[in-house]
DNA sequence: TCTACTTCCACCTTTGAATTGG
DNA sequence: ACCAATTCAAAGGTGGAAGTAG
């Protein structure tokens, strides 16, 4: 694959060292964000961390949560989730460990899940870990839900963005601040691959309990795993025996260790990707109802069930479409990313989501949101345009305590619409 | 045939409303 | 009346097995 070597080059930026240096006007320094159950990952990270995607959405587990500080405690923020692809290819699970199988398949409808919380100040944020344990994933390109939607055999790593915004619709103007981590990358399926990977789930997800051997085990017997894969531990990923993976970065390499470098940049800096900024059909720009106007529509139709509810008024009630769903999907902005290759993801729309009425399907057509093309997108721009390289991050990987945590960030939506 | 995906199921946790106790 | 603890039923998250699709 020659494509690699475009990865490389793509990767092969190096990490500004902090490139916080340029900070913008708007943001305010110092936020960071830590990764809850960092052990609980990494035992996953290590194995190969799988995560089902199902048709009607399926959580993850582990789920994310984060530790978040130094945001400004009376400021409103919005925080996001996304899944980026961690290069561009396929996988199988051959006999014990990932092989390589092809290209990517082209991005499928780019989303990313709202907070239900957001917006929500700086000290709700801060007060305790906030977990994203209602995210669900989805294999249904077609999923009205939602959910976040992936492709099977493929990997992905999450993405948060905190954003100060006092409303959904201020969003696009404002700075996003990008935090990854390394631990968290994973391989979407179907259904399990790697058997220890099931044993992992089952031993710590608590809905699974009914799976344990433990004395009273009621299901599945043994399993006997008459030996499986010896040293597995550290490889599932072909036939590199980096053991190393166990670095953080690492691990994700399929193939070879070239991949592997390929991975390494990129953890590193995630991102090159740059955002681009995403202008919405022009139908919906106004959308919004009272704010901005422009405004995507994000649809957040919070769950209300849950907490949110109080502190603003939902947000901002959004264009119709959210409203008009009754249920309670989790808020979430769907975007569309343009495809391509592993690192460079190009921008997207942000748009809602799922409303009936305006569900994707609206946009469908309009958009090219579903699969840009690619637009060539030069990372460094940073004005106006849609800037917004990542930069940076520190993340220092760092291997155990610390948290890895790079941060990056990028004026996202820099324009608004047309 | 093989691999990926789907559906259904037993088993369990979570949620939340109703009830009880102080 | 008020609030915390308890109870209980309904909702919903698990992975496995078996079936389907290609």
């Amino acid at each position: 694959m020659q494509t690699l070597r475009d990865l490389k080059h793509n990767f092969s930026i190096p990490p500004p060292a902090t490139m916080a240096g340029a900070p913008d006007p708007y943001h305010q320094g110092n936020i960071r964000m830590t990764l809850e159950d960092q052990e609980l990952w990494k035992s996953f990270h290590e194995i190969g961390t799988e995560m089902i995607i199902t048709k009607p959405g399926r959580r993850m587990f582990p789920h994310c949560k984060i530790n978040i500080s130094g945001l400004v405690p009376y400021a409103k923020y919005i925080l996001l989730v996304d899944m980026v692809p961690e290069d561009g290819f396929r996988y199988k699970w051959n006999k014990d460990k990932w092989e390589l199988a092809g290209k990517a398949e082209p991005q499928p409808p780019y989303r990313t899940y709202l907070h239900p919380d957001s917006p929500a100040p700086g000290s709700h944020w801060m007060k305790q870990p906030v977990s994203f344990l209602k995210l669900k994933l989805t294999n249904n390109a077609l999923d009205q839900h939602g959910h976040i939607i992936l492709h099977s055999m493929h990997r992905y790593h999450p993405r948060f963005h905190i954003v100060q915004a006092d409303d959904l619709y201020s969003v696009r103007w404002s700075v996003f601040q990008t935090f990854t981590f390394p631990e968290t990358s994973f391989t979407a399926v179907t259904a399990y691959q790697n058997t220890k990977i099931t044993k992992l789930k089952i031993d710590n997800n608590p809905f699974a309990k009914g799976f344990r051997d433990e004395g009273t085990n009621s299901k599945r017997a043994a399993l006997k795993e008459s030996g499986e894969v010896k040293e597995e531990r550290f490889s599932p990923w072909g036939g590199v025996s980096d053991r190393e993976s166990s670095h953080v970065l690492g691990q994700d390499s399929p193939v070879g260790s070239e991949a592997r470098d390929v991975y390494s940049s990129e953890q590193l800096v995630p991102g090159h990707s740059s955002y681009q900024p995403y202008r919405y059909p022009p139908s919906t720009c106004h959308a919004g109802s009272g704010t901005g106007s422009r405004v995507p529509d994000i649809a957040t139709v919070p769950e209300h069930e849950g907490k949110a509810a109080a502190h603003e008024p939902g947000p901002t009630h959004c264009p119709p479409n959210l409203a008009s769903t009754p249920q309670d999907y989790p808020g979430v902005l769907n975007m569309a990313v343009g495809q391509a290759k592993p690192a460079v993801l190009s921008h997207h729309p942000l748009y809602a989501p799922y409303g009936p009425e305006q569900a994707l399907g609206q946009w469908g057509g309009a958009s090219s949101a579903q699969y840009p093309p690619a637009p060539p997108t030069h990372h460094h721009h940073h004005h106006h345009h849609l800037a917004t390289d990542y930069s940076t991050q520190a993340v220092h990987h760092g291997y155990h305590h610390g948290n890895v945590s790079d941060w990056s960030q990028y004026p996202l939506f820099s324009y608004s619409c047309w």
